[in-house]
RNA sequence: GCCGACGUAGCUCAACGGUAGAGCAUCUGAUUUGUAAUCAGACGGUUGGGGGUUCGAUUCCCUCCGUCGGCUCCA
């Protein structure tokens, strides 16, 4: 008997499309075991619906192939939402021929043919895929004797499976893109077409999904920058740099003043540092054997090599050097919104997330061995506080541990590497471990922040480092009077102004909360009449320190409203004859709803009572 | 950087080998208006830059710049 036989016995052959036996995913068509356990898996399940995405992709493939033989197949995995499978061809695939990709695939799931699974010598399966050259690569790497193909319809494919029973289960999809994709992720290697699609269990599933990608576009911070004036960048100063218009800036002004209160507060200090080195400190900080690649070429002056920073590190470096340092100062905490620029490839420039030019809110901390674990604790604590006046309160966290190029000795990144664990763990968060990602002068805790979407952005970063103190001679005198080596730690909360604010924009789609608001308060005549009271109201609010704005044109009152809502002011207060009769005003909140007329005293505790704290 | 698509008025988009058009914004006038758009008129473009094909190019070709979707990389 087959599991496909077993689940038709049990009621379960029109949910299941694998099953779990004894924790294994398998295929329905293999014999059910005499004993042990068998799970149904369905659509519903994480499993399932990977099945299902992947087969989907089996199927796409297999339409390809009708449609272009000349076409060299790949892989496709499911991915996120869906799945992608990269195809070597001549000529990329142009949106017309998604379309007939797509009613091809139609073909194929109509036709409900089963996925037959074949387990063969490789011998057998080299020659069977003869000219089909990524697949005879695949064949030669796998170590097993046997392989397993799977066939639907005449499209047959190398694949470890499982997958759905036939292809009639296939469940609601849409081809969405291609995009070039490098074979095996290597930019030394062919550049192959690939085709984006996203596949669900349900049609409502789909829509559900495509309403969200509409969300997404809403929301996307290029577009409401220029929506709301918030920064802009330009053909004629350069890709990846931005200039920030009065209402951004007044945000990021906000953030920095924020961010440096805090800081004293915290027990930082606040320098500041140039825009260029001599090269020279570049060549002693590793960064130009290690980091060439991202920094901007050098600058002659004078005869002299002079270099844009990448980073502030080798300045806060050459602070804390300026004088002796007892163990009794440390921790020595520099903080710096410093402006670095990177070069960075020019198809990787995307709005304010990825830029040449960016100010991080930068600190490195120079500690005894005895003070890393306290101080990373704290560090933590610290960093989540930021993160939760700002409106995020998930994350995802990675510990990056050494990579291949690496500066300074593999006992030191193991010390490192068991300090941010330790820090990570009595913090009780949970994280994941990515090994290899760490940056060349050690290794990092980075904290991805999870917007309102539920989308993860890179943002803070907490780098452990052994490398530079060796390189600069960062040393502290200690208690028994001998020279010891500092420890240092590199710091990003927000990680670079930009990012963060275009993660912010995004996160809140321009509506920031009352205490980040570019304009906090819109001040709307009915007539004429009004202007003057109105006028007096303007300037009450701005006196208590507040950002208020009057609309005094001559325009409907409805005109001044609409305009405000898509300002995404957060309010908008309404002066007419009755409000100037009470000396009142009549408050509306962002969204419409509308508050009773209040004096402008009442009206100013109210927005008191919403920044406090800096409310998200 | 690589692959593909794209670049037309301040913005969003039409036209597509035969001297470029709409809506919004802006400006002017009228209207004095109560919670998401009052009406009318005017202004606005060497169609991203350069080169080529053609009697003629926004349209076809080349090249450069930039943007977008990915890949590689990353705050």
């Amino acid at each position: 008997m087959t599991l496909m036989e077993l689940a038709e016995h049990e009621g379960k052959a029109k949910v299941a499309i694998a099953a779990r036996v004894d924790g294994v995913l398998r295929d329905l068509a293999v014999r059910a075991p005499a004993e042990g356990k068998v799970e149904w898996v369905t659509v519903q399940d994480p499993d399932g619906i990977e099945i299902m995405r992947h087969s989907t992709a089996h199927v796409m493939a297999a339409a390809v192939k009708e449609l272009f033989p000349e076409a060299k197949i790949t892989i496709g995995p499911a991915i996120e939402n869906g799945f992608y499978y990269d195809f070597d061809v001549e000529e990329p695939f142009t949106p017309e021929d998604l379309k007939r990709i797509e009613e091809k695939m139609g073909e194929i799931v109509r036709a409900a043919d089963p996925f037959l699974r074949e387990d063969l010598s490789k011998e057998e399966a080299l020659a069977l895929f003869s000219g089909e050259p990524y697949k005879e690569e695949l064949l030669a790497d796998i170590p097993d004797p046997t392989v397993s193909l799977y066939r639907v319809g005449n499209f047959l494919d190398l694949c470890r499976g499982p997958h759905l029973p036939s292809s009639g289960r296939v469940g609601a999809y849409k081809l969405m893109n291609t995009a070039g994709a490098y074979w095996r992720g290597d930019s030394r290697n062919r550049m192959l077409t690939r085709i984006y699609g996203i596949a669900f269990a349900k049609k409502k599933e789909l829509d559900l999904h495509l309403h969200l990608l509409e969300e997404v576009k809403k929301r996307d911070h290029r577009r409401l920058g220029k929506e709301l004036d918030l920064f802009s960048v330009n053909d004629e100063i350069g890709p990846g740099l931005i200039l920030w218009h009065p209402k951004g800036a007044i945000v990021r002004r906000i953030m920095e003043d924020f961010w440096r209160e805090e800081h004293a507060r915290a027990g930082y200090d606040l320098v500041f540092s140039p825009h260029i080195a001599r090269i020279d400190l570049w060549r002693v900080s590793g960064h130009l054997d290690y980091y060439r690649q991202s920094m901007f070429s050098a600058i002659g002056v004078e005869g002299q090599d002079y270099q844009l920073k990448p980073m502030n590190c080798p300045f806060h470096i050459q602070i804390y050097k300026s004088r002796m340092r007892s163990y009794r100062d440390l921790p020595v905490r520099y903080a710096e919104l410093g402006t670095v620029y990177r070069y960075e490839p020019s198809g990787t420039l995307h709005g304010l997330m990825r830029v040449r030019g960016f100010t991080q809110d930068d600190a490195h901390l120079f500690l005894r061995s005895d003070q890393l674990d306290e101080e990373i604790f704290s560090l933590l604590d610290f960093t989540l506080f930021v993160l939760r006046r700002f409106g995020f309160d998930r994350y995802e966290i990675f510990l990056s541990t050494r990579p291949e190029k690496y500066a300074g000795t593999p006992e030191n990144w193991a010390k490192a590497e068991e300090a941010l664990k330790r820090a990570l763990d009595r913090k009780g968060l949970s994280y994941e471990v990515d090994p290899g990602e760490g940056v060349f002068y050690g290794p990092k805790i980075d904290i991805k922040i999870k917007d309102v979407l539920g989308r993860a952005w890179q943002c803070s970063t907490i780098q452990v480092d052994f490398n530079n103190p060796d390189r600069f001679d960062v040393a502290f005198i200690g208690d028994d009077g001998a020279e010891h080596r500092a420890i240092m730690i590199h710091r990003a909360l927000m990680g670079s102004l930009e990012r963060f604010f275009g993660v912010l924009v995004e996160h809140y789609a321009g509506a920031f909360p009352l205490w980040l608001s570019p304009v906090q308060v819109d001040v709307l005549t009915v007539t004429d009449r009004h202007v003057e009271y109105g006028r007096e109201v303007v300037a009450a609010l701005r006196a208590a320190g507040y950002r208020a704005e009057g609309d005094f044109r001559n325009e409907k009152l409805g005109y001044k409203i609409r305009e405000s809502q898509l300002d995404k002011v957060p309010y908008a207060i309404v002066i007419g004859d009755r409000e100037v009769t009470d000396r009142k005003v009549s408050p509306r909140r962002r969204g419409g709803e509308q508050l009773p007329p209040v004096s402008v005293e009442e009206f100013l505790g109210t927005l008191r009572k919403e920044t406090e704290n800096r409310k998200p």
